[in-house]
DNA sequence: TTGTATGCGTTATCAC
DNA sequence: GTGATAACGCATACAA
């Protein structure tokens, strides 16, 4: 085996022809009876004589028959496959969804095509394309940061493709979804943060335009009303949703004449620990000085130090719960009413980043 | 709305019934001419008068034909479609991988099902037939760590499709390959470690029957014979390869009677992190009591207190490289040799858990 | 219960 | 250059 540049070339072997599949004919042939037969033998469809069906499914399995699902595709007009649209692949709480999707559909014999939008509108256009070219019996989304403009998702609809969405929905859409309960979880996550004594409590939020940061805004109002603690505009940033511009907002906010003494990161954990290595760097003690708050629950938010309390979403079983919403919507047809938004309560895993009372956890 | 335990019944909506898509006999019936040409003109097939080809082209568009790749994969027998298998989506290799291919096939117009084994033999068996049952023209895999037969993979070859080994392979098939020089990198930590003063380093190694692990232990071996170090297998720690069982071993070889003042967990940087916290709860100091080195470089190494020393895969590029290497071996059918295996040369990144000089980074 | 005939939409092979 | 026709493999309406 010789070797350029970290490449090796093996020895040349020859494509092995591929053996062909039997198909229906072939067990129909063998057995002298016709393809309509045995095709409804393999579906159970109408009567088959017991004795034949037996004959055929057994001739099926000697010859190692496998339905051609791409002509059963043409045929039928569906593919078993379902398109899933997410921001990012490679973002915890999304991949997570995925294998809770995957879980689910997985024993039903569907296949999932998974496409990334970047947070990118257009791509996500793009992707809404593919997917309906693919002929998807069924796509679950979450929308990207991008674009207000939800015509792709319409366009999808009208081919007759059923949507779900999840997480970041397009509220006035009428169609399938799973969310969270964001502004419940919020406005626990900032009644903890009061309990535990702190009183300047700063707020990251996310792009207005994706209704989970408006909620979680939301019952961040809302809890300060409830507490009778005023709102004040400069403790309220507005776009800090990554690590770089968490730690930016917390320097602007820990620099001005009265800080907060507390931060809530409604965006995300990354947002969270843009925060924490800022205190950290600057030598403010967490949680005794500074309390913070993250959401989304990412596995990194137990290793810090300290650790940080977050929000958990339950996202692997949000993913089944997609899944399992999909199959009661198309397979009880008989039933009428079906519920078509299901609402998932997040927790607070409060941990050392926000425990100022110094409870043991 | 009503609401019943978080799930709330929104009014019922028709279901839209789906526009028929135009296929070309309706741009043929509109021309005049035949769904032949039509479908000529659309595939550049032949010669087209270029005229009625143009118009073809200008009624195509208007009437939003979409090829029916349901049709056009049975008549062709391919699918255009990739099956992509590993152990864990939501691992953060396997996910960058998964991103890196699919930004080089996106662009060629190729789909992705993505499946995961869950590191079980079985379920990886059935990926494959599941792949090969939707006619995949490609299969991308990393094996899952349990079983030795790998007659499934075979059997994929057999049926004419293209199979491509990453990361942990099996050495004795002979397919496309894209690895990392793994024993090259865990060489490079041990001499890094070495050079720092270390004198007795423990290894931490995972389970022998993937050639990876195999791989990484070696480098570790001639490493320290480089160095005439000699090997004590009181130091090798057998199926480390968790944060739990990282932990577990760490207690281990911390109560020997003479301990090690350095730890490279060669499986994973999940398995440094048990180390790692094992070592925070005992009071070890790390770097200058005990040095850490783990192995994927993750996010969260960098956020430890202290850093992680760990070894970056390039998992992104390693995506990217695969996916071209599927490209290249089925489109440049004239070229007699193409490179059967790629090594990409991983990279240590070092951080503060091994940095016993205490020199600036 | 089973056979016959047809169509799903596309592409390839022939003729002309 | 274009048209007619067959075939990919399956599933179903209808006839027997």
């Amino acid at each position: 085996m010789q070797s350029i540049a970290g490449i090796y070339f093996s020895h040349i072997y020859p494509p092995m022809k591929p053996k062909r599949r039997t198909t229906i004919y072939d067990i129909a042939e063998k057995l002298n009876i016709t393809a309509s037969s045995v095709s409804r033998a393999l579906n159970n469809r109408s009567h088959v004589n017991p004795a034949t069906k037996e004959l055929i499914l057994k001739t099926a399995a000697e010859l190692n028959y496998k339905r051609n699902v791409l002509a059963s595709n043409l045929r039928m007009g569906k593919t078993k496959t379902i398109g899933v649209i997410v921001p990012r692949i490679n973002q915890n709480f999304f991949s997570n969804v995925i294998v809770g999707i995957e879980e689910a559909t997985y024993q039903k014999g569907y296949n999932l095509i998974i496409c990334q939008s970047n947070e990118l509108h257009e791509r996500e256009v793009q992707c809404i394309n593919t997917l309906i070219h693919q002929h998807v019996d069924c796509i679950i989304i979450s929308l990207c940061v991008n674009g207000n403009d939800h015509s792709h998702l319409q366009y999808a609809i009208d081919h007759g493709i059923q949507l779900i969405q999840f997480d970041r929905v397009a509220d006035e859409l009428e169609t399938l979804k799973v969310i969270n309960d964001n502004e419940q979880a919020s406005m626990e996550a900032i009644t903890h943060l009061i309990e535990q004594g702190y009183k300047r409590i700063a707020l990251l939020e996310g792009p207005q335009n994706l209704n989970i940061f408006v909620q979680r805004k939301s019952g961040y109002l809302k809890a300060l009303n409830k507490f009778n603690i005023p709102i004040e505009n400069e403790l309220i940033i507005e776009n800090a949703w990554t690590k770089e511009l968490g730690a930016e907002a917390t320097r602007k906010l820990l620099s001005l004449p009265n800080p907060p003494d507390a931060i809530f990161a409604s965006t995300s954990d990354f947002s969270a620990l843009g925060v924490l290595e800022v205190a950290n760097a600057m030598h403010i003690k967490v949680p005794s000085q500074l309390g913070i708050c993250g959401y989304a629950n990412e596995p990194f938010t137990e290793i810090t130090t300290p650790s940080i309390t977050t929000i958990d979403q339950f996202s692997i079983y949000m993913g089944k719960t997609i899944a399992n919403l999909y199959f009661q919507e198309n397979e009880n047809k008989e039933v009428a009413i079906t519920p078509k938004t299901i609402s998932i309560k997040p927790k607070l895993i409060i941990r050392s980043s926000t425990n100022k009372k110094g409870v043991k956890e």
